[in-house]
DNA sequence: CATTTTAAGATACTACGGTATACTATTTCA
DNA sequence: TGAAATAGTATACCGTAGTATCTTAAAATG
């Protein structure tokens, strides 16, 4: 009646035992969603033990967050040249809309609630210990923008930087989606003037 | 050896028995933070079923929020009136770091994560079920900036009226404190190129 | 004052996140 | 090849959030 003879000839290890708990785990949390995905289910499904995913995942929400990132829809990471900031910003953030319209808001609630027990919300965004790649892009939108001439990078501050992935994920966990005019409205109303009004602003420091 | 015969010659009801649990609440997440606050022991202490809990505040999390707002430090609600927005918005934020001091980050990050799965992030500034205090006050401030002909405040959209509340949320969760330099920061690289961009960035729509 | 309704008391229970322990199959390396 | 280290398996366990149930006090109704 053991897993080894009814399933594998062998006790599986290392990558191979991973990849069949992210499996078991994406599988689980597509069909009932965070809060009802457990731990337990996961380890019978992947016919692994519990300590095994401990192991690996110090929590709940990273196993499942690292399930996602696996399986999940890949973001587009090109990074858009449009000519102007404005429709850079645009065309960058509808690129990520995939990842949240995948998963319903109830889904992701609260995973993301769980998350902010570790990670501060800045960081949300980050695929795992590595810096937040979600930044990067658009510290690079903002890097063509200052060789436009239409502002000045430097200027601008970690926490400025770190705006508008802020405001993706309230967005996300605020409202139902994150659709096109959202995203429009936040970088008309939001992002330009911060960015594009960084270079007065920087005489008053 | 029942309750009644120890401490109460009658059955304690509605307002009371309210007050009695709020403040052993009060008590208890100042004694060991919000990680280490059971419901359990808040029944012990204030000598009520968990029932009785649960009856009025449908998690814990509420629980420990009605416990800081009836108990916690009183911000000042004065609107202030510098002569300009930003010294509006600076001393606005200033009278509200007492509720940040009060509880050191490490007490605030769980019970907002927790908050977090229940009610939307720009609204977890919120007392209770009414509106908004903290944007209430905030619009205040932009009407009277209106008046002095800094910005429309028709102009104005709830996500930006929303700004403030989840810049300073996502700064304590974030970080450790809440002084003066990083308002001053906010206001000034962000709120006030917001605030003042919108009578341009109107035209756009 | 009798009856009905509301809500508290007491307690047991469920479910789940996370841990501990004892044992065993593989890998590593002298 | 044999010993030691590593990392599985299996399972029991703990603590706590939240619920269910049954009894009983007190308030409301008439």
């Amino acid at each position: 009646m053991s897993k080894l003879s009814s399933e594998h000839s062998t006790r599986r290890r290392g990558k191979e035992l991973e990849d069949a708990v992210l499996s078991a785990a994406w599988d689980l949390v597509n069909e009932v969603g965070y809060k009802d995905f457990t731990m337990s289910e996961v380890a019978k499904r992947a016919d692994a033990a519990k300590p095994v995913l401990y192991r690996r995942w110090s929590e709940k929400s990273e196993l499942v967050a690292s399930a996602i990132i696996k399986f999940g829809p890949k973001i587009d990471v090109t990074i858009p040249d449009t000519g102007s900031l404005r429709g850079d910003l645009i065309k960058l953030f509808g690129q990520l809309t995939v990842v949240f319209d995948t998963f319903g808001t109830d889904k992701l609630r609260g995973l993301l609630a769980d998350r902010l027990k570790t990670i501060p919300l800045d960081k949300i965004l980050s695929a795992t210990s590595d810096e937040n790649k979600f930044t990067d892009m658009v510290s690079k939108v903002l890097k063509q923008a200052d060789k436009r001439g239409e502002l000045n990078f430097s200027n601008l501050s970690k926490r400025v930087l770190n705006l508008p992935g802020l405001l993706l994920i309230n967005e996300v966990i605020s409202n139902e989606t994150l659709n096109k005019d959202v995203i429009v409205n936040i970088v008309d109303q939001i992002l330009v003037p911060v960015f594009l009004g960084q270079k007065k602003a920087a005489d008053n420091d």
